[in-house]
DNA sequence: AATGAATGAGCATTCATTCAT
DNA sequence: GATGAATGAATGCTCATTCAT
């Protein structure tokens, strides 16, 4: 019984993760879903109650690992200098790599579900990262708009992208040379 | 009357753009707009036609300046050196500053609407830019990982600045001078 | 004045005309007449008063006509023999010839308006006669069957044809001769 | 729970095949017919799809079996002698007997439907054997319109009759006595 | 546990008609 | 007399959710 009740969820996940990846949270029919499971509707809900619990099964455990970058507090005392950055965009890409689809319909199919404010969350506490460590009298604004800069960097990397993590890491590396070779001392190039 | 008609035009044109703002096209709703401005749906109808008519009288005209942009062919063989970039994210910004919300629409908010791939395209444009001046042998995803950078970087700036031209026009310099400092020779820092 | 107020309603009337020919009465839009008459709604509605009145305007002449032929009461006295059918169909001729659209609109396109009735009207007083004068033993259900018939056989060809009256008059004829001809001694076909 | 759903399935069918054939296809409303079933508007499209659907679910049969009829070419070389006719007539008269409403739905209410031209294509056909058969010399528009007289005919006494099976072949024989008893040898007229 | 029928509010759109100007 | 903006009810259709079985 509860290795049934397991495969339904199973299956239930898999049509749904598919669906909001393909259609986005608000596209996406909870009819299409419980087809594509091969159940039916009124079961869907028994397991998950509705599109919002449904959606927050799914996303619930990237959104956790996520949420351990988000909720360290920006004004800590302890010293966290420049390497962070490469820290945060590998436990990013680390988080990407163990659950592909799930991190891209968090970051970028979200819309009008209870994680809506996801990524700009994700974004603010980078975005304070920057302003904290890498570019301390910098304009608020701007250190903003690096983080959005970086993390639309780093996601169309991942939307693309369909090899192995190694070369991925690469990638993403090469790409935050590229964005924040520039800044003084802090971050120096990797390819120079 | 000619009075009269222009202000009812311009109550739909404003309440359909603070939704179309707000909820994005697909969550909009025209009866939301026509209470917002006031009349009954029939006359939304009356005067737009229809809620892609109405969107496209919003957005065209911002979409036009940005399609100056965007169908200017990059394998063009004019010399298009480096301080194209500049000009691109200069008319970009000229083209923010006459049309704010529209423009954020645009960027940010026509999913399922007729220009719903006006954003990729823009990018896609850039990422040309990019791949053909000023990173040449660089991965085509990492031009593509740049230009969206470069786009989410200037759009989050768009966003929450409230302030005047001359400000914004600083900032998005800055922007750039962060984002794209490192490229050795091509694009000198401003700031050193 | 009264010249232009002429011209107006001939051009309403001509575009209703052709609307309601091509669309049917129900299908057919006011604001359609009034755009291909080259005026505004609100004047067809001060010119005709509704959608029912200007239908009526159009089809009182031909209803007119026709009614001569329907209100004559079947069971009157005088002797109104076997003639009378070719009479009748002479008079559904002529009345076809002098207002061609008008008389199709009634016969084929007035379904939902105020002369939805028109056609069974006309076809139960030719039953009416069938039943008196040429089918005298036959059930009154077989009268119908056949008033409906020789209506729809004219209307056919009314319906397809596009020239000139005598060419009309002889096909009418020929077409009578072929639907009643069988009936003993009063109808003798003509072509024998 | 399946006797529940064959229950509602034939509520929604009686209920739409009473508004067709009263209002006609494109007049009939879903609404109405939802609440005349005694459910919901949406209830209804979970079991028809939509109004086109409905629509088709209830008059496919009859169509199918004139279908039969409509699609035998025309020129083939068989022998096609005067008795086909009458068992075209025949064959029409038992699909009307075997769904009596449906088939009227789909010779006098289908207009705007995906089923409109039924009734001409079964005209047409008719008319292609009269021409070849019994009419020989003919104006095709003569054909054309015995063959829109004929269905008139018979269509008028399916309309009006309610009784059985054995009357109604009788009566529409005696009909086509009527009409075509004219016609020299081919078809005897039967009651002399 | 599982079904899937049923709900009802929501959507974009159309159109005959009215009426202030 | 003429305008055309405005109304408001109607239409076909969708979909998250509930609940009796």
């Amino acid at each position: 019984m509860q290795v049934q009740k397991d495969d339904v969820r199973n299956k239930i996940i898999a049509a749904a993760t598919e669906e909001f990846l393909n259609a986005g949270y608000q596209q996406s029919s909870m009819r299409n879903i419980a087809a594509q499971a091969g159940i039916t509707v009124g079961n869907v809900y028994a397991y998950f109650g509705g599109k919002d619990a449904l959606f927050e099964s799914i996303i619930s455990p990237v959104w956790q690992s996520l949420n351990r970058l988000i909720s360290i507090p920006v004004d800590t005392q302890d010293l966290m200098t420049l390497p962070t950055l490469n820290q945060i965009t590998d436990l990013i890409t680390e988080t990407f790599l163990e659950n592909r689809p799930q991190f891209l319909i968090l970051m970028n199919k979200s819309a009008g579900s209870p994680y809506k404010n996801a990524r700009a969350e994700l974004s603010a506490m980078i975005s304070g990262r920057l302003s904290r460590d890498i570019l301390p009298q910098c304009d608020p604004l701007l250190a903003d708009a690096m983080a959005g800069a970086i993390l639309e960097g780093i996601f169309t990397v991942f939307n693309h992208y369909g090899g192995d993590g190694s070369r991925l890491r690469t990638l993403i590396s090469e790409l935050l040379g590229l964005l924040l070779g520039s800044i003084p001392c802090k971050y120096p190039p990797k390819h120079e």
